[in-house]
DNA sequence: TACGATGTTGACGCGCTGTCAGCTTTTCGC
DNA sequence: GCGAAAAGCTGACAGCGCGTCAACATCGTA
């Protein structure tokens, strides 16, 4: 059965109509199935993975969540894998504006940055709806990490802005490449910390974490130029 | 097929020959196989988990490679997960005394311990056969990551020795949980770029990580305390 | 030697995987 | 509107991995 079945549209219009509105921005019927079904097999793995975990979910358990066939999955998604990458890769695209935000509002400002940067992490890891969060808040010794392309990305992005300041700010003698692994380090394993509540001050940890990361990279500088 | 069939003893010796040597060290051949089973799952298991990584290889995979019959498996693990946490644990044993040796060639330096504690897991971690060197240097978007009982004690410990050295150079300020989280984080998101060949220079890896904890520290210390 | 105890074997029932022929719904030209 | 073609949904199916267990083999012991 597919999803719109249920809101099967009353309407009496004309071929011409639905002709017409498609070229508006009205999608045709069809169109509009598919992107229910997508989004009822996202939203039905979101709530899955989150209560079974990424190894415990079979593809039988989203679809069956669903009022869709199980032949029906596999013409949106080739695997669990894929469901899961679609939704890690929504979260990361919710919290990129939020990295923009942190680095226009601090200006010339590293510390701002940082400290924004930091904060808006732990809050966004915290309150988003995302896979990620209550997969990682339960208390398993397996646990999945995911580096899609949209996550590689987002660092890479931040590798951009964490260049800008280092030039900036003459830290010509840090390695980009080792500064932003150490960033995203800190930042995954205090997150982490605070998704399991060893951790519960987020504006503390931004800040620990961003002095922590300002005071490394100086130390750094001065000593490998020595 | 008991993986000690083919070594088949040959020896006459009497029951009481069997039963004083036992109480030596010579195991009772019931033991003998046992262990050389649970070695056999063992090294069946770490070569398929670097063929196939962990997603894609089943118990299934991990037996056949083995001379045993596919009931036998579970005498020994209840699955792959327990497989791959025995391997994980194996190579948390091994390096568990390199950091105690970091610890006791330092004497109270603490710049020296970091210098020898990171430089010791990198070279660790690129060298030593354990499961999750070439499971990380596999391309994959969804990898995998193992927090033991065991792992779990080892970053106790280091803990400890953070704490240890943070006294001792009245770094009051510097939540230990948050500076063992961020040591962690930075040895494990530059030790996963050494892996892929991103980074190459372990030596320089190291002494950067070490110089980046110890500013990073100094700098917290100082604005908390602000 | 004989007899429990211990451990191994592989076939079995179950559930998941990905596919595909058949069917339903939508689209589109007339 | 109508009818044919395209699109896409459906669920049964073959293949395979899972964990179990009754039957069997081997070991330990008196």
């Amino acid at each position: 059965m597919q999803v719109l079945r249920a809101m099967k549209s009353t309407s009496v219009s004309t071929q011409k109509d639905r002709a017409e509105s498609r070229e508006g921005n009205q999608a045709g019927k069809r169109e509009q199935t598919k992107l229910a079904n997508r989004a009822a097999i996202l939203e039905a793995g979101r709530q899955i993975f989150a209560e079974l975990g990424y190894e415990g979910t079979t593809v039988r358990d989203i679809i069956r969540r669903t009022e869709l066939a199980s032949g029906t999955f596999y013409n949106y998604f080739k695997s669990k894998e894929e469901v899961f990458h679609a939704l890690h890769d929504d979260g990361v695209a919710r919290f990129k504006p939020l990295l923009r935000a942190a680095r226009e509002s601090a200006g010339q400002d590293f510390q701002a940055f940082m400290i924004t940067a930091f904060e808006a992490y732990f809050n966004f890891l915290m309150n988003d709806q995302s896979v990620d969060r209550e997969m990682a808040a339960m208390p398993e010794w397996t646990r999945v990490r995911f580096d899609t392309p949209e996550s590689l990305a987002l660092f890479d992005e931040l590798k951009a802005d964490i260049i800008a300041f280092a030039t900036e700010f003459k830290l010509d003698h840090v390695d980009p490449e080792l500064l932003t692994a150490s960033c995203v380090g800190i930042a995954q394993e205090i997150g982490d910390r605070l998704l399991r509540g060893r951790i519960k001050d987020i504006p503390a940890a931004a800040r620990f974490a961003a002095y922590f990361v300002l005071g490394g990279s100086q130390r750094v500088q001065s000593e490998m130029q020595a």
